[in-house]
DNA sequence: ACTTACAAACAGTCAAGTCTGTTTATTTGG
DNA sequence: CCAAATAAACAGACTTGACTGTTTGTAAGT
């Protein structure tokens, strides 16, 4: 046996907990709600039964803590990225690929998950709602960033933003039933390519590039055409065994 | 005893099942494939437990053949629509609204309760997608007829179409969380907008009536501006309680 | 000493699938 | 055409297994 060191009570609690809502995250995007037991959450985390019980007094108490958590983190993360964005005023292009990006690693598919037990379980959702508007004020302080650095309407912008959350949401569903990344990435460029025509160019910054007619037949093939080559675009499709995080 | 004539075993068969297949989808929206139970089922479809488990031999079974009933139902009226737009030649505007109409009155509810079955259990799955795509080719028919009518190109129409779908989808799951009929009407006016962009006048008639600037603030409130005034657009924000088709 | 963290056995519930028995329709031999 | 034979539709009890929440007991920290 490695020497155990003693932890204050303070550390235990801290790190089981941890360990119990990483295990519920996991196993929520593994395995799906429905299938996960408590018995099974505590085997993952490497804890007892008892230890659970004693931390969390219904397996609805660990599920919406757990998703809390995952949500809160990613919310840390928006923010950040707001900031970045914010400082060195970054494109759309760039917002849709995080945003695409955070939401096909797990947060959408763990959203998937417990959107049915949410809209069947009203104190499962009022548990949820709070941090989920959190959740979106991060988003909105990303796109708010961009359309103050590019003189954007905030009304309008906040359809947009609405919007590619929506499709990028409804593209991550469509990902369990069809395996086509072609479908995928085309689907994303296009909507860059939407994005785009919604911010003016940076009024610092000259020339444009290419002005582009802004009539119907817009992007007959918007694949290429958009900025960025591919950095990470598209290509997760439905990972059922995900590593953690 | 009122007259009970008497009924081929081939009708009783029909009867039973068609029972069986509506109270699973009716359960299936209303309550989620989690909480629903065979005998809970047959209850509701009013036949015996040993009667649902004669004519389907797993819970599973049931469920996949009821969902596919209803998908069949769905691709039959899509294919109907396809052919009546084709005839008379109807708007982008309107194929959005149908899409948003069918898609919130159940066919997703209950799709987003089915997903995460499907996403952990191959058989299952295997079980859809065959059907699931029929689906689209209803929806591709519907759209190609549009392409066609107005001359657009046909790989640039499926993208908006995919990404019509995949926008409503989003939309759609957002209401479990999030209940706000202007947030949902505005996205709607939004996209229909969008989607207008992309196919040319009818040849055939002559004039536009206001064509609108298509720059970057194209819908400052694109709200009221576009065709038709609001028949039935959006105001559905997760019906709990649905009453049967 | 006393409280908190952890461990494990326990009790009650309920589902899915199987099995046995009963009624209703269809087939067939006279 | 009818009655016996057969098959299908239906009804409900039973078995097994698993899960949740509870309780009782032990070890670690304050």
């Amino acid at each position: 046996m490695a020497e155990r060191r003693r932890r204050s009570q303070h550390e235990r609690t801290a790190e089981t907990s941890a360990r119990l809502l990483n295990a519920t995250i996991d196993l929520l995007h593994d395995q799906g709600f429905s299938r996960i037991s408590t018995p099974q959450i505590a085997a993952q985390a490497g804890v007892s039964r008892g230890a659970l019980t004693h931390h969390f007094a219904t397996k609805e108490e660990l599920v919406t803590d757990a998703i809390n958590a995952m949500l809160e983190r990613v919310t840390a993360d928006l923010h950040r990225f707001a900031e970045d964005i914010a400082a060195r005023g970054g494109s759309s292009d760039e917002i849709v690929d995080y945003i695409w990006r955070m939401m096909s690693d797990r947060l959408f598919y763990v959203t998937m998950e417990y959107l049915p037990e949410a809209r069947h379980n009203d104190e499962f959702k009022d548990r949820l709602v709070p941090v989920v508007k959190n959740f979106h004020a991060g988003l909105d302080a990303i796109w708010m960033a961009l359309a103050a650095s590019r003189g954007a309407d905030p009304g309008h912008t906040r359809t947009v933003m609405n919007a590619s959350m929506c499709l990028v949401r409804g593209m991550i569903a469509q990902t369990v039933l069809r395996e086509d990344p072609d479908y995928y990435s085309e689907m994303l460029a296009f909507w860059k390519a939407q994005v785009a025509r919604h911010f003016p160019e940076k009024p610092a910054r000259a020339a444009r590039v290419a002005p582009k007619p802004a009539t119907a037949p817009a992007a007959k093939r918007a694949a290429e055409p958009n900025s960025k080559p591919a950095k990470s675009l598209p290509a997760r499709t439905a990972p059922k065994r995900g590593a953690r995080a």
